[in-house]
DNA sequence: ACCTGAACACCGTTCAAGT
DNA sequence: ACCTGAACACCGTTCAAGT
C-alpha cells in the first residue's frame, strides 16, 4: 500500500487519513473501511477509535482533503480560457470529468455517507461560476441562474445516464456537451 | 410485517420476493437483506439459498416486479393530454418524482447493485417518449433525441442536486420545470 | 424438496487489559 | 496516550445434518 509507513512506529490520526485517501482514491468512499485500513497500516481496527469517534469522522477527513485538493482544478483553467463561451466549453469538460477512480461514484455515495454537504459546497461553486459566464453572454441573471443549475444538472444525469449505458451518450459525448452548449446560451 | 405467510408452511422463492419487495418499498434496495428478510418470514437464512443462487437474484426480482409495476404510470397519465406541450409537462413531473420512498436512491443504488440494465430499459423508454413529443413540436428528429437526453439527464440531476439541498432547488421545482420546458422546445 | 444450525469471512464498535 | 485482543451485532454464503 501506498500509505504504508515506518513499522513499529506508532500512527497519527494523519496516518489514518493518508491510508483512508489512497483508498478513496481507488475504490471511492465504499472502498474506506475501518478494518481494512487497519490491514493496510498494519494495525488493528481497535487503534482506529483511539483516533476517530467512529468511521463517519474518517470519511469526513477524506472528503475535507478531496475538496481542498481536487476541486478547483477547472476552474482554474477555465479562467485563462479567452472568453465566456470557451470558458464554459472547459467547464462542461470538467464538470462531467472524473479526475481519480473514487470520485466516479461520489454523488453516489455522498448521501448514504453523510457528507452532502461537502459535495453542495463544491456544486454551488460551479453553478455560480457557470452563471457568471452566461450573465456575460447577456442572459439575465435570475435566468442565468436558472440556466446554470440546469446545466450541472444535466451534466451530473448525463454522467449518470451514461454509466448505466443509456443509448449512445458515451459515443457522442462531445456532441452532447456541444448541443448543451448551444441550448443554454441560446438568447 | 406486511408480507408475514402462515407459520408452519413451507416458504416458496415468491415469498422471498414478496417479503424483499416490501423492503424495498421502505428502504430501497439497501433494505433487501438476506438475513433481515429471513426474520421477517419467520425463517432461518440458510433457508433462502435453496430458492435463489444469492442476493443479486432476488435484487433482480425485486427490480423485475419494480419495472412491471411502477414504471408506465405518467406516460398513461401523458398520453391522455391534450398536445405534446401539456405531455411534456406531466412527463417532467413525472420522471422527478417518487412514488415509494424505496425509489428514491434507486438510481444511486443501480450500480452498485448490478442493476443497471434494468434502469436504463426504463430511461429508454422515457428518451424516447420526451423525444417524440419535442418532434410534435417541430424539432427535426436528431436534435430532438439530444435534446431529450439532456432533459432527462437534467431532471435527474437536478434530483440528486435538490436532494443534496443545492441552492433554491428545493423551492423552485415548479420554476426550474419551467425554464427547462422553455429551454428544450426553443426552435 | 425444503429447512435448521453452525460455520466462515467480512464489516463497525466497544472495552478490558496491556505498553 | 496509544495499542492489542477479544467480544458483540450485523452482514453474505456454504454445508452437513435433519424432515
Amino acid at each position: 500500500m501506498a500509505s504504508a509507513t515506518r513499522p513499529g512506529s506508532r500512527l497519527g490520526s494523519d496516518d489514518w487519513v493518508a491510508a483512508a485517501y489512497d483508498r478513496f482514491r481507488e475504490e471511492g468512499l465504499g472502498g474506506v473501511r475501518v478494518e481494512a485500513i487497519a490491514r493496510d497500516l498494519g494495525t488493528t481496527k481497535g487503534s482506529f477509535y483511539h483516533h476517530f469517534g467512529d468511521r463517519a469522522e474518517l470519511v469526513a477527513a477524506v472528503m475535507d482533503r478531496w475538496e481542498r485538493e481536487e476541486t478547483d482544478h477547472f476552474m482554474i483553467e477555465a479562467d485563462a480560457a479567452p472568453g465566456p463561451r470557451e470558458r464554459l466549453e472547459v467547464l462542461f469538460r470538467g464538470i462531467g470529468q472524473r479526475r481519480i477512480p473514487g470520485e466516479d461514484s461520489l454523488y453516489l455515495d455522498a448521501e448514504r455517507e453523510g457528507v452532502t454537504d461537502c459535495v453542495r459546497e463544491v456544486t454551488d461553486r460551479r453553478v455560480a461560476y457557470v452563471a457568471a459566464a452566461l450573465v456575460e453572454l447577456g442572459i439575465e441573471p435570475a435566468e442565468a441562474r436558472r440556466r446554470a443549475l440546469a446545466t450541472v444538472g444535466a451534466v451530473l444525469g448525463l454522467e449518470q445516464l451514461a454509466r448505466g449505458g443509456v443509448g449512445p451518450i458515451m459515443a457522442g459525448r462531445d456532441e452532447m456537451q456541444r448541443t448543451l452548449l448551444a441550448i443554454m446560451t441560446s438568447p
